[in-house]
RNA sequence: GCCAACGUGGCUCAGAUGGUAGAGCAGCGCAUUCGUAAUGCGCAGGUCAGCGGUUCGAAUCCGCUCGUUGGCUCCA
């Protein structure tokens, strides 16, 4: 049906649409041609295409044969287009109000877009008012964006002679068969291998969102330039839900909730990254614990009690004094000769000092040693986050000292107490997975040679496979002695953060000596798997928050029921059923304070408290409870036989509601 | 550590251009025994994060320190 638009005389081409379709056209027509040949709609909100699963730009002339996909804001990579292209907007309403400034890079994320300024001045909320009204110029100017490529010298020298250092420097580290491309908007042209839109109109709708200082390159050696942070959408009223979802976001933020509720505080007087679990805080971190050593001591876990600092010298075997000082707080000055002492980052080396207190036969392996240990990490003083980054944790840290043959089961039970840890949680669907490798180009800041490293990663890689895992790899993010596998979890800022962690440890085993006598009678070396069965629990709790908007699964919370009272005549009535609660390790408070009952639920409501309970007289004389559930009002009148049975059942249960 | 913003009673916030602090909630006291998101009245509570400076005078201006928050990973 498209045939009409080829005349007799033409070459046609076929090309293979994204919905599996194949068309003939024109020969040499642009994807955006085909887009308005296609559909209206699809060209008026056509962005960016993607050619052969190539992103490209619409302008882009499609071969015959090829596979054409037209891409739209709904498409993640569409989105990338936009954003990317309202970065270059973003570059040039600042190269218009401040010519002075410097370029350096300018990228999409996942979010939105920044572009990084070498500037005299960082920018001020009034500069960045200034600069997103400039930008709406810029779109509304409706300026076409044109590509070109330049010679790898001839680059270079343009962006000298613009006095754009950075770009300069940029394309000097490109490999010399680069293609150095181009993009050209009226008065602004940026270094920048693309795609963009076709013009600034299609950016529509931009908020700058913040500013923030960043390295060089990422490189704090380097110098600090400003970036601003912004996004776009093709409406306001996108841009407005967007806008109100980051609020809604940070309503639950554990930091803000986790303080409200009385999980947790912190004082000036106390110092920065070490938070004061309060009483319910607390509670909740005991129960999790509590489940945590039951669980590993059912799956065969040995449980140890290590000291919370060491000598120098253990370190300096472990290799911690090498690779991860900056990270330790360490007490005694050498100088002075004083004994040199250092609170403990890693539970590792103690166990691995309990497993050389005696001789192993090939029999005794499997061994699995945990802990519930407190660690000490002196992370810099910007890092520190809430719950989530903190100074001082604890960890349900265990280490499985295995025959290599016992490895792969092994790695296998970990992670199966782990997801099964995850799904009591209720968090298995928010995690993810990643492989973490040393990072070869960087071999001072590990333990080991090459060999070694690529060696332990494919053994790792195997057992990821077998195990099913949809995890993807990193480079430059194992430990010193190896490498890891990270679960990964975001919190409401977007920000990722590791929650639960096993490793393969060749390294450290073999700088402690540690050994099994096999079968054969020879002494060999032990395969350890180090890991954690849940995140720090400082960590956790800070997710349990933010997933949960505070309102914990009821097992975990240090008030599950509470119990009101309408009139001093139901007190004891109320009191004998708390007691009944108790009785059955329901955790329950009875609430019989002069107070209206409205002001008595509020509270409870506030609280997130599970069950709410009410009896005035007319439940006192039905032996009833008005019953009100977190999350769904007043269910009704329930007899108290029937709703202890209820309560326990949940509680036993976990369930999470 | 670096960049930025912020720091007023337990909490949430008001206090233009400098003249020596204000509200609501929470707390305490009294009264109220009350039916499902705040009963009324009263009282008390702050060296305005800390230190130093400018000034006749600083919560307000400047400097330093401490703390809180966001960013410093997304590669032209």
């Amino acid at each position: 049906m498209y045939k009409y638009f080829i005349k007799e005389d033409e070459k046609a081409m076929k090309i293979k649409l994204n919905d599996g379709s194949v068309k003939e056209y024109k020969d040499g027509m642009t994807a955006l041609e085909i887009a308005k040949e296609l559909n209206q709609k699809l060209y008026k909100n056509a962005v960016a295409a993607k050619i052969d699963g190539q992103v490209t730009e619409l302008t882009k002339t499609v071969p015959d044969g090829a596979t054409l996909e037209i891409l739209t804001f709904e498409d993640e990579e569409g989105k990338k287009a936009v954003w990317h292209t309202a970065s270059h907007v973003l570059a040039q309403a600042v190269k218009r109000l401040y010519p002075d400034v410097k370029l350096a890079i300018g990228p999409a994320t996942d979010s939105g877009f920044y572009y990084d300024f070498d500037t005299a001045e960082p920018f001020t909320n009034e500069a960045l008012a200034k600069i997103e009204k400039e930008m709406k110029k810029i779109i509304a100017e409706n300026i076409s964006l044109t590509r070109y490529t330049l010679p790898r010298q001839e680059a270079i020298e343009k962006m000298k002679a613009a006095d754009e250092p950075y770009k300069a420097e940029l394309i000097e580290d490109l490999p010399e068969d680069a293609v150095i491309s181009f993009y050209e908007q009226g008065d602004f042209t940026d270094l920048c291998a693309g795609p963009h839109l076709v013009s600034t109109a299609k950016v529509k709708v931009p908020k700058l969102l913040r500013t923030a200082g960043a390295y060089w390159r990422g490189d704090e050696k380097n110098k600090m330039l400003n970036r601003i942070y912004g996004t776009a959408f093709p409406t306001q009223q996108e841009l407005d839900i967007y806008l109100k979802q980051l609020k809604e976001a940070e309503e639950r933020d554990h930091n803000k909730l986790g303080r409200e509720l009385n999980y947790f505080t912190t004082n000036p007087l106390v110092g920065q990254g070490l938070p004061l679990l309060m009483p319910k805080g607390a509670k909740t971190i005991q129960i999790l614990q509590r489940f945590v050593e039951d669980e590993e001591e059912k799956r065969g876990y040995l449980l140890t009690k290590t000291p919370f600092m060491a000598k120098s010298d253990l370190y300096k075997v472990s290799g911690h004094w090498e690779h991860y000082q900056d990270g330790m707080f360490v007490l005694g000055d050498e100088e002075k000769d004083e004994e040199v002492l250092a609170l403990r980052p890693m539970t590792c080396p103690f166990q691995y000092m309990i497993y050389n207190a005696g001789h192993h036969s090939y029999k005794d392996l499997p061994i699995r040693y945990g802990e519930t240990s407190t660690l000490f990490r002196n992370e810099a003083s910007g890092e520190m986050h809430g719950l989530i980054r903190v100074r001082q944790f604890t960890l349900s840290e265990g280490h499985i000292i295995c025959t290599p043959e016992q490895l792969e089961a092994e790695f296998m039970g970990v992670l199966d107490l782990i997801k099964y840890n995850m799904k009591v949680l209720g968090i298995e669907n928010d995690v993810f997975y990643r492989f973490s490798k040393w990072d070869p180009n960087d071999k001072d800041k590990y333990i080991g040679n090459a060999e070694e490293w690529e060696r332990v990663q494919d053994a790792m890689r195997v057992i990821l496979d077998h195990a099913g895992l949809d995890y993807y790899e990193k480079e430059g993010e194992a430990a010193f002695y190896g490498p890891k596998l990270d679960i990964q979890s975001k919190n409401v800022f977007g920000k990722e953060d590791t929650l639960i962690t096993v490793q393969i440890d060749f390294a450290l085993s073999k700088q402690f000596g540690m050994t099994y006598v096999d079968s054969d009678g020879q002494k060999k070396s032990p395969y350890i798997i180090h890991r954690s069965s849940i995140g720090s629990y400082e960590r956790t709790l800070a997710m349990m928050i933010e997933k949960y908007a505070g309102a914990l699964p009821m097992w975990m919370m240090s008030e599950e029921v509470r119990i009101m009272s309408i009139t001093d005549a139901a007190e004891e009535y109320c009191n004998a059923f708390a007691e009944r609660l108790r009785e059955s390790g329901i955790r329950v408070t009875v609430d019989n304070r002069q107070e209206k009952i409205g002001y008595k639920i509020r509270e409870a409501r506030n609280e997130r408290i599970a069950y709410m309970l009410v009896a005035g007289a007319s439940e006192v004389e039905d032996g009833t409870f008005a019953v009100r559930r977190r999350g769904e009002g007043e269910i009704g009148s329930i007899a108290s036989d029937d709703l202890l049975d209820m309560i326990v059942q949940q509680h036993k249960d976990r369930v999470i509601f």
